[in-house]
Parts: structure tokens; sequence; C-alpha cells
DNA sequence: ACATACTCTATTGTATACAAAAGGTCATCG
DNA sequence: CGATGACCTTTTGTATACAATAGAGTATGT
């Protein structure tokens, strides 16, 4: 493995489980020793956390941990909604029976994980990236994927998951499953209305755990 | 100015220029003799213009300058015709006085430049990318911007403004002032359909172009 | 003649040293 | 006391040398 995939891999966990805070500066140089590489590779690496949103760079090109405002999250979530109801549409014209399949069985092992009092929500995660990942490849769009590849910023999506009640967590396999029936029956307009219920769904969950999280201090001292 | 800087305007203008032939394989080291830079600022570049799809990159790392098929000139158009007339729609929300008013300047240039029995298309696209860049501004969506950066590849932009006749010309003129209107009076859906049909229409403009010019050969043989 | 493996070359990856620039600090002046 | 400017520190930018790797070409065996 190359010195700045390592690099990568290592910032960017480090973002996720808020070893570096939001907001704080990352040097070139800490990060380097941190990881045992020079600054050429943490260079590559930073580029490439910058184009998936996890790093800033101000002006003067000094990077910073990325922290999103409330509008900064809506904003994703509105053109997430958009565009993966698109690939959805898409997805209901081209998918093979094969990708079909694979959609079936992450959201059976999203079944597994939810289905029971004490949720696995790392393998609900994990599942139900891989179930949007197959449905991009069967929109068959490269610049759609790439651009979604960015957009989805996977603090939130985590973030989100982790807040989802059992209702909630269940609510979304169901909500896949009737996304695969769409599919399935070519109906691209209904697997879009789905996908965009799913993802609004989505957004309206976080707004409530985090957005009300935030104004609470200002009711306590009003 | 940075040497990267320098190495990305050269690069990029060799691409545009011809100087550097579609598909063709663009080594840093040649590249760096070439701008007089040493391969550090080149790599940075080229990362630079690989984000812009002015370079496409290998599965080892090699780099070539991009060739877009048929089919991923109309993804991209698709897309931006998604994303532009839904900056519109924000644009109409939000746009101030003053943007409108920059958005009214643009348009004339674009008239003067276009009313002309020999029309300058280089002034018409700096103010067609400009009027543009104001909606995109007024849409205040950051991410949106990003996104349509990376998306509106100038060289296809170009030659579809090379291709258009006297007519189309004043016709993307009446676009934009009758874009302006909609922005003025509010109204998010008029402005979203119109942008919508002017990209559709500039798609259509360069496919018939481009397309058909491909075709050609084929009919021949045939 | 064709396939395969090997070597050699071209190209990218990484480390390090030094240069340039930005930001912060402290002293001085109004 | 606040503003301003010079310096000093920190951080990023660039060049260069060397290492690692992919790709092309060649020779060899069948």
């Amino acid at each position: 493995m190359k010195a700045s995939d390592r690099a990568y891999a290592r910032i960017r966990s480090m973002i996720l489980s808020g070893d570096l805070p939001l907001g704080a500066q990352i040097g070139e140089e800490a990060l380097a020793s941190e990881c045992g590489v020079s600054r050429t590779p943490v260079r590559d690496a930073l580029r490439r956390l910058e184009l998936e949103s996890f790093v800033v760079r101000t002006e003067s090109q000094r990077c910073f941990v990325a922290d999103w405002s409330l509008d900064d999250i809506d904003e994703g979530f509105i053109l997430r909604g958009m565009l993966e109801s698109f690939a959805a549409r898409r997805a209901a014209q081209r998918a093979s029976s094969d990708q079909l399949d694979r959609m079936r069985h992450h959201n059976a092992c999203i079944e597994r994980a939810v289905d029971s009092p004490t949720p696995d929500i790392d393998a609900f995660l994990e599942h139900n990236r891989q179930f949007h990942s197959v449905i991009l490849d069967a929109a068959a769009s490269p610049k759609l994927s790439g651009i979604l590849a960015r957009l989805i910023e996977q603090p939130i999506v985590s973030r989100t998951a982790h807040n989802y009640d059992h209702e909630q967590l269940l609510r979304s396999f169901r909500e896949h499953d009737e996304l695969i029936a769409a599919i399935a029956k070519r109906d691209g307009g209904w697997a879009e209305s789905i996908m965009l219920g799913h993802i609004r769904r989505a957004f309206h969950a976080y707004a409530d755990a985090h957005g009300r999280q935030r104004e609470a201090p200002d009711l306590a001292a009003a």
C-alpha cells in the first residue's frame, strides 16, 4: 500500500473518531510525523480529503478539519435528494438482475442488523453504503457517481444512523425494500419518489437530533 | 504567481489549443521541463486538471488528456440541466439587486459581442461564463458551485459556442434576458424552466455539430 | 509462429532540504 | 491605551535525488 493511502486512511479516521476536533488546524508536518511518512504523501492525502469535504483550506492554503453548519448539511441533503433520486430513476431503467440480487442481499443484511433489541449500527451503515452504491452502479453514470461520492459525507451519514431509533432503522429497511420493488418493476418515477422521501426523511432525522440540540442551550438561557 | 499556477495555466491552455492532442499521455517530467518548473508543482496542477476533467488518470496513475465520448457529454449536459436549473430557482429566491445588475451588465456585453456580422465569440464566452457565475453566486450554495465547476467542461462550452450560428447566439442572449426577467419577478419555477431549456438547447446544438460529424464516416463507409 | 518470462526503460512515488510566504508577537510610537 | 510596523516563528511551496513500480520490448523455449 502506498504511503499516501496510509496517510489518507489515517487522517480520515482521526477526523471521524474525533481525535482531530472539528475546525482544528492540521499542519502537514504534524500529520507527516503522526503517520510516519513525509510531507509529500500527506499533501496528496489532504487534497483527496479536501475533495471529499473532510478538510477545508483557507485562501492561504492552510488546512482545517471541516465542520459543517446545519445550513451546509441541509444543502448537502437537498442536492443528495435530487441526485440520488435521479440515480434511482436511471437504475430502474437499467439495473441487471444481478444488481437487483445484490440490492436484495444487502437489504437482507440490513434487516438482520436492525431486527434485534441491540441493532448493529456498523453493519447497518456498511450494508446501507453498499446498497446505495449498487444503485449508483446501476444508474451507469460515472459523473453522477463522482459527484455523489464527494457529496455524501460519511460523518453525517454515520451520525444520522446512530441517532435512528429502532422504528426508524426498520423504516429505512422497508423503504429500501420498496425501492427494490420499484426498480424490479422498471418504474423510474416510483423509484425516484421513494428515494427522495428516503433522503428527506434522513435529513429531518438528522436535523431533529442535531439542530434542536443546538437550540437547547439558548432556550435554557432564556 | 506560484509555479503550480503557471503549470496549471500552461497545461490547460495546451489542452484547449490542441497542442496536447486528445488522449495523449502526459508525463510529469515532460510537462515540468515544458513549463520550466519541477515535477512537484506539475503534480499539483495535474490534480486540479483531473478534478476539472481536463485530464484522466489510469489505475496506475498515468495521466492522459481527457477525450469525451458523446455519451459522456450527454451525461454532463443532463446533470448540468438539472443542477443549473435548480441554481436558477434558488437565485430567483435570493438574488440581490446588485446581482441582477451584474446579470444585466454581462448580458448587455453578450448582446454587443453577438450583434454584429462577425460575432466576437471569445467575448461571448467570457461574459456568458460570468453571467452563469453570477446566477450561481445568487443561488448561494457553495456545494452546488463546486459541483458545477467540475461539471462544466470549458472545452465543451467553447466548442458549442464556436458552432453557434448568428441566430443561435442571439437566441442565447434572449434566453438570458428572459432568465433575468424571471429572477427579477422572483418566479423560481419560470427561471428553472428557462434555464433547463437553455442547457438542453446547447446540448442539441453540440450534438448536431459533433455527433453527426462522427456518424458521417460510418454513413460514407456503408 | 506464438506464448511466456525476464530485463530494461520510462514513469510515478517518496523523502529531504531549502525557499518563500503567512501569522503572530512584541516593541515602539501616536 | 490602541494602532502600527518590524521581526521571528510556523507553515506551505518548490527543487532535487533516489526508490519503487508499471509497461514495453526481447529473447527463449515449445
